[in-house]
RNA sequence: GGUUUCCUGGCCGAGCGGUUAGGCACAGGUCUGCAAAACCUGCUACAGCGGUUCGAAUCCGCUGGAAACCUCCA
C-alpha cells in the first residue's frame, strides 16, 4: 500500500489543534462518521455535514489511503423530550410500523446523497440490527462495575468513571467536570440515577414504548448514545483513526460515547476527532425543532421562501466547498447567487481546459516563468487541502489556474508560455479535484439528451454562422436572441463559437 | 446563569505575526458587426479601545455585538 506523499495536518478536536495524521495501520484508515436518525426527511445541516465527511474521505482515498468508512443509521433509541422513542413517535402520527417509518426515511436519505454525488460509506450499520452488540456492551460495562442497574434500567456511573480515568470525561466537548455537574442539576425525571450527569446505558420500557428488545435486566432498548460505541467497535476496533461527526454532537453524545468506550475496553475509541460546523439560515443554526430550516428539495426546486430562485444540487455543494468544513456557513440568497456563477464558471473552465490537445512530442523538459507559476498553484491547492481539508484554498487556487486556461484557450497569452506537460498536469489536477476529491459532476453534460442537444446546437450554430458570414445580423442576432430564452448562451470567440448552459 | 466560538471590503468567504486570498457584484478598458464570454485595471477591509512587538486582521486585556453547547438535533 502506498500513499501519495503528504503532510496532512487535521484538526482534533481532542487537543484543539492540528496534529499531524498518522494512521494506526500505515495506508489503512478507519473513519466513522454519525450518521442521520431516519425519523423525517433529512435536512439541509444534515447534507452539509455528510457532505464535508464526503470530501474528507475522498480526499483520503485521492491520497491512495485504504478507508473504511462507517456511517450509521439511527433507527431507534433516541428519546424525545416527552420520553417517547422518537421512531415509536413518528409511527403512531402516520400509522406505521417503526420499521416501516425507519426504512422510508432510510431511502430518502440515499437518494439525497446520491443526488448531492456523496459516495456510499464502506458499511452503513444500523442500530436495530445491533442490539446483542449493544448489550453485550452494557453487560461489559457492567462487570467493570463502571454502570448500575436501576428498575430494570442501567446507568453509566459518571463520577465513579471520572475519578477512575482522570481528564477523560469532558475532553471532547471541553467541559470542566465540576461544571457538568452543576449544570445537570437542574434536570428533572432523574429519581433513579445516583447523579445527574449520569445517563442510561439501557432503558426499560414502558407500556407506550413499541420497539423493545429482550435483554438480561428488562424488556426495553439501549441508550441514547451506545449504538456508536457498539458499531464503531465492532467495524472498526476498539481504537481506530477518525470519528467524525456535527459540532452539536460533541455534548452529550460523543463524550458520552468516548465514556461507554473506555467503560467497556478502557481505551480511548477514536484518535481524531472531527466537528463540522453548523449551516446557517438568517444567522441561526438551521433547526428542524424551531423552523428555522430548508429543505434540500425546496432548495433545488426553488419553493422556498428564502431563496429567490432554484440552485442546482452541485450549485449547493460548490456553495458548501467554499467555505471550511469547521467554519459556520450562512445560507444566504446572495451567497448562492455567487457559488452558482463560481461552480458554472469553474465546469466551464475545466472544459475548455480538457479539450485543449497538446502534442506529447512538444515536451523538452524545460519550464517557462508562467509553468513555475502554475505547478506553483498547484502546490497551493495540495497544501491547502493538507491544512485541515481546506476547500476554499484549493478553490482559490484553481481559479486562478483557470485564468491561464481562458488565456490560452482565447490567445490572451501565447501558448508557448506554458509547456505541454503542465497542461497535462493541470488537467488530471482538474480532473482530480473537482471530481474525486469535490465530488461534483458537470450537470450541463449529463443526461441521456445530451447528444442530441449537441446535433440540435450544431446545426443552429451552423446556420447562424452562415448568416454571419453575409452579415445578416437581423438572422444571426434572432437565432442568439431566441437562444438566450431558453437559457443558451451563445459565445463568438476567435477560435469559433461555443455555447452553454 | 455556566462553557465555548465568532465579529474581515457592497455580499459570501480564506487568513493562525511581516507577502495580492478567491468568488460574486460594481466601474473603466481590450476583443467583437453588436453582444456575451474571457482577459486587464480599479474598489485594498479586518467591531471599538488599549497593550505586547522592529512589525498585528493575526498574540493579550477590556468594551460592544452575534452564535453554539449546557435539552432531541449534523
Amino acid at each position: 500500500m502506498t500513499t501519495v506523499q503528504h503532510s496532512l495536518k487535521i484538526y482534533n478536536t481532542l487537543s484543539g489543534k492540528k496534529e499531524a495524521f498518522n494512521p494506526i495501520t500505515p495506508g489503512y484508515v478507519g473513519m466513522y462518521v454519525c450518521g442521520p436518525t431516519v425519523y423525517s426527511d433529512v435536512h439541509l445541516g444534515n447534507c452539509r455535514t455528510f457532505c464535508s465527511f464526503d470530501m474528507i474521505y475522498r480526499y483520503l482515498l485521492h491520497l491512495g489511503y485504504k478507508v473504511r468508512y462507517v456511517r450509521n443509521i439511527t433507527d431507534v433509541g433516541h428519546l424525545t423530550d416527552d420520553g417517547v422513542d422518537r421512531m415509536a413517535k413518528g409511527a403512531r402520527v402516520a400509522q406505521l410500523e417503526p420499521m416501516e417509518v425507519a426504512q422510508r426515511y432510510t431511502v430518502g436519505f440515499h437518494d439525497m446523497m446520491g443526488i448531492l454525488n456523496t459516495l456510499p460509506p464502506s458499511i452503513e450499520p444500523r442500530a436495530t440490527g445491533h442490539i446483542p452488540e449493544q448489550i453485550e456492551m452494557v453487560q461489559e460495562i457492567l462487570n467493570n462495575g463502571l454502570a448500575y442497574e436501576r428498575n430494570g434500567s442501567v446507568y453509566f456511573d459518571v463520577p465513579k468513571f471520572a475519578a477512575k480515568q482522570p481528564g477523560v470525561y469532558g475532553s471532547v466537548s471541553g467541559r470542566i467536570l465540576d461544571d457538568l455537574y452543576a449544570e445537570t442539576r437542574e434536570l428533572k425525571s432523574q429519581e433513579e440515577k445516583n447523579h445527574p450527569a449520569d445517563f442510561a446505558i439501557w432503558m426499560k420500557a414502558r407500556p407506550q414504548d413499541i420497539m423493545v428488545w429482550n435483554s438480561p435486566w428488562s424488556v426495553g432498548f439501549p441508550g441514547w448514545h451506545l449504538e456508536c460505541s457498539a458499531m464503531s467497535t465492532k467495524y472498526l476496533g476498539k481504537t481506530f483513526d477518525i470519528h467524525g461527526g456535527g459540532n452539536d454532537l460533541k455534548f452529550p453524545h460523543h463524550e458520552n460515547e468516548v465514556a461507554q468506550n473506555h467503560g467497556a475496553c478502557g481505551c480511548h475509541p477514536a484518535n481524531y476527532w472531527l466537528h463540522t460546523n453548523m449551516l446557517l439560515l438568517n444567522g441561526k443554526k438551521m433547526s428542524k425543532s424551531d423552523g428555522n430550516t430548508i429543505t434540500p428539495t425546496e432548495l433545488f426546486t426553488g419553493t422556498s421562501e428564502h431563496t429567490s430562485k432554484a440552485y442546482s444540487p452541485m450549485a449547493v455543494r460548490f456553495f458548501m466547498l467554499m467555505a471550511h468544513y469547521r467554519s459556520t456557513l450562512d445560507i444566504t440568497d446572495e451567497a448562492l447567487m455567487a457559488a452558482e456563477k463560481g461552480f458554472l464558471k469553474m465546469m466551464e473552465t475545466n472544459r475548455l481546459l480538457q479539450a485543449i490537445s497538446v502534442n506529447a512530442k512538444d515536451f523538452d523538459g524545460s519550464e517557462t516563468e508562467t509553468d513555475r507559476a502554475i505547478l506553483a498553484l498547484v502546490q497551493d491547492a495540495y497544501d491547502g487541502m493538507n491544512d485541515d481539508f481546506n476547500t476554499a484554498i484549493a478553490i482559490a487556487s484553481l481559479n486562478e489556474i483557470g485564468s491561464y486556461v481562458h488565456k490560452l484557450t482565447n490567445k490572451q497569452m501565447d501558448a508557448a508560455e506554458v509547456s505541454p506537460w503542465v497542461i497535462e498536469r493541470i488537467k488530471t489536477v482538474f480532473q482530480a479535484f473537482l471530481f474525486d476529491i469535490f465530488g461534483l459532476k458537470d450537470e450541463s453534460t449529463s443526461g441521456a439528451d445530451s447528444q442530441t442537444v449537441e446535433g440540435l446546437m450544431r446545426l443552429i450554430l451552423d446556420i447562424r454562422g452562415q448568416a454571419r458570414a453575409q452579415k445578416d445580423f437581423a438572422t444571426s442576432d434572432k437565432i442568439r436572441d431566441a437562444l438566450t430564452e431558453v437559457g443558451i448562451t451563445v459565445k463568438d470567440g476567435k477560435e469559433g463559437v461555443t455555447w452553454s448552459k
